[in-house]
DNA sequence: CGCGCAAAATTGCGATCACAATGCACGAAC
DNA sequence: GTTCGTGCATTGTGATCGCAATTTTGCGCG
């Protein structure tokens, strides 16, 4: 297949290898690509319809990230799975980062900060209703990140990012299990009712508390055997409540 | 120069772009790159002898990292400078990951460790006698990082090896001001001796003593103007692992 | 029917080439 | 002497090729 691409500028916003990055960034984050799949380059760049090359560019930042994992002795790359520990460290992390995040956007709140939370909410609750779950893992990251952008922290923000992108994968697990019973948005209109009194402490608590809940469901679905367990050789599918993901 | 290199077996235990990595973090982690300059992938690779292929490798982790900032108009990459507020945010970020990860290491300690850690202390005191910054650098990290590796914390150890990468640069700045002054060594032996007696508490409080001296020099430096411009202390000569500069 | 070994396919890594874009420098114009 | 424009060098990016190693397949033998 020797078809002739048409060459892109590359002063454009985005190279392709940043395309690819975000595409398989954002798969990760709603949970489209499976824990314990192995992939590969060259499959992946078919898929995209790119060369190789791009796609070992973001693989390589993603691994850096946490967000893949590479077999030493393989090379080859999967989803990492979660073990208790890693969710333990993850929450740990979690729960220092993010309300403070939330706290230091307090200050720096403004109407239309609030107003654009509002927005994701209700789209966040209408997935909810209707059982969108793409839906929902986008527009709950799109509030989390809305208020956290607003801190103005661009290191604290770039190590929120780099959690979300290692947990992603199993919020997805976690939401299938729940599905649209218990909804933490009553945490998030308590974060946006402090947000909108400058309530530095009032974030902090809400988004504590919203992320504890969530963590705590994450942590009853692994302990619950959901625990996905890459196999060292060949492809394991998760299976999550009887379906194939 | 069209030389024909040897070719290396691929399964040995390092490819090509993880030395080159290692080559690129030890140099980034013990200052011997100035903050501000720029580098290019090709003269890095002519540096160390390889194509700029692995070079790319290794630079797109970095970048993943934080360790480098790659312009957005210009794509080129050079280390990035210390502003107040990210130092803040690394400071803090700092503080509490790395007492947590002594803490988690105290119970875990045994002879071994501690005697390890009293060589490295005992290089680092000889290295801050003779001056030799190069070596306090290595010893420094070598020490908190013996400490942190046994809290058996991998997602809270990469975190902290990320923070390091990033301020890692500003601290040859700062001890190449500061000299063979005041050396931190006491806290280390605090640290020790918690660690000695199981006493996380102990550690935590140590470790937090050591950060915040160090950070407040930094912050001190930082202030007082050192922000872009590192004390220009050699060439900037990077070895791998192989040999050829 | 099962097992083991060899051949073919797949994969990751590194090198080299091509190309667009930017940076840089030398020289001309006023 | 200063400034602006044009040509050359350098840089990052992507594609393609070659290679070694691993995985998978296929087939023959027990």
């Amino acid at each position: 297949m020797k078809e002739v691409r048409a060459r892109r500028p590359l002063a454009d916003s985005t190279a392709v290898h940043d395309r690819v990055y975000d595409a398989i960034r954002q798969a990760l984050i709603t949970g489209k690509i499976a824990p314990g799949v192995g992939v590969s380059l060259r499959s992946l760049a078919a898929e995209l319809g790119v060369s190789p090359m791009p796609v070992r560019d973001a693989v390589r930042r993603l691994v850096a990230e946490r967000a893949l994992a590479i077999n030493p002795a393989n090379k080859r790359l999967s989803v990492p799975s979660l073990s208790a520990e890693r969710l333990e460290q993850l929450e740990l992390a979690r729960q220092w980062i993010e309300p403070e995040l939330a706290a230091r956007a307090a200050p720096r709140a403004d109407e239309a900060l609030v107003r654009r939370l509002k927005a994701i909410d209700l789209d966040l609750e209408e997935a909810l209703r209707v059982g969108d779950v793409d839906r929902y893992m986008v527009a709950n990251h799109a509030f989390h990140f809305a208020i956290y952008e607003r801190a103005g922290a661009e290191v604290l923000l770039a190590m929120a990012g780099g959690l979300w992108l290692q947990i992603g994968p199993f919020m997805r697990v976690v939401f299938g299990r729940v599905g649209t019973g218990s909804l933490p948005a009553d945490r998030h209109a308590e974060a946006m009712d402090a947000l909108k009194a400058r309530d530095a402490e009032g974030v902090r608590r809400a988004i504590a508390a919203d992320l504890s809940e969530g963590m705590d469901k994450m942590r009853a679905a692994v302990e619950a055997g959901a625990g996905l367990t890459a196999a060292p050789t060949g492809q394991t599918v998760i299976t999550v409540s009887g379906g194939k993901v």
